[in-house]
DNA sequence: GTTAGTGCAAACCTTTTGCAGCTCT
DNA sequence: AGAGCTGCAAAAGGTTTGCACTAAC
């Protein structure tokens, strides 16, 4: 099972391991998608057909606030709701198509450095970090008018 | 008055430059500081008091549709609300303390950088790029424990 | 056995919508 | 004069809270 490791850190601090949060936090890891409460919610009914939508709600901010998981927005191309992804991987940009809203990861040195002179010249301690880009990706620039894919 | 270059813009596009609408274009041009809605609408009441919230909402709608004005999340550092700022300066990132609120906007080639390396490696048409930096400012960091100036 | 966590219902808060009347051009 | 815009009320989301019951430790 991928979340072992997140697994292993709210056990640690305390947090106890239900049904319910093994369940979500599958479902966070496993999937390279990126998930709002709305599509996590619907996912978790097909293995627990009781779990709540207050859980999906409860669960996130714990991890959130833990430091487990971050919230991204996707440039809100699709509403106001967030997006969850899991805080293994180093970091990256968000590259978010506002036609057919497929998202992309960008990772390289200009974040590491804009981070570092934050860091640096506000003596700033940086926490946590988002980066997000919107815009047309290479398929929906050569689209006729507006007839996007819609992922 | 500030705003003169968002008014003409608006004009140039159609729209109606209404007694409110100047009202909400100047203070979120005016005031240095990055508004959300209720202080934005709190702000408006002082110069007409029949002014609706609706109409806060409607008028950001439009001028951000119309790529005036930016909208921020901060870090949702207070809560899911938004904030605005006009479309003036060049490209920055906010660095928001999670501690006080205090809003530090940084300029530097990284940002740049970034946005020229995901046009070229990935095709993708940048529009908008949001770059939001969380964590603990230099006083917020010399502070004893949790008794942040808020403000 | 304790106490955190869950499910359910209801409250809350922010944002959007329908419609009649007003006002900018 | 006419269309766009505003105000009001009500609806629509999305998220949080109170409380009794359940289950992890």
């Amino acid at each position: 099972m991928a979340a072992d490791s997140i697994l292993d850190s709210l056990k640690q601090r305390g947090f106890r391991l239900t049904r319910q949060r093994r369940i979500l936090l599958d479902l966070i890891d496993e999937t390279g998608r990126h998930l709002d409460v709305e599509r996590l919610y619907e996912l978790a009914l097909q293995r627990d057909p009781k779990l709540n939508r207050v859980t999906v709600y409860r669960t996130i901010k714990t991890l959130k606030d833990a430091g487990l998981i971050d919230e991204l927005d996707l440039m809100h191309w699709d509403g106001d709701q967030h997006y969850y992804e899991t805080r293994t991987k180093q970091e990256h940009a968000h590259v978010v198509c506002l036609r057919c809203g497929k998202v992309q990861e960008f990772f390289g040195a200009p974040l590491r450095r804009l981070r570092r002179q934050v860091e640096s010249t506000l003596h700033f301690q940086v926490l946590t970090a988002r980066t997000e880009l919107g815009g047309y990706c290479a398929e929906c620039q050569a689209l006729p008018a507006s007839s996007g894919p819609e992922t």
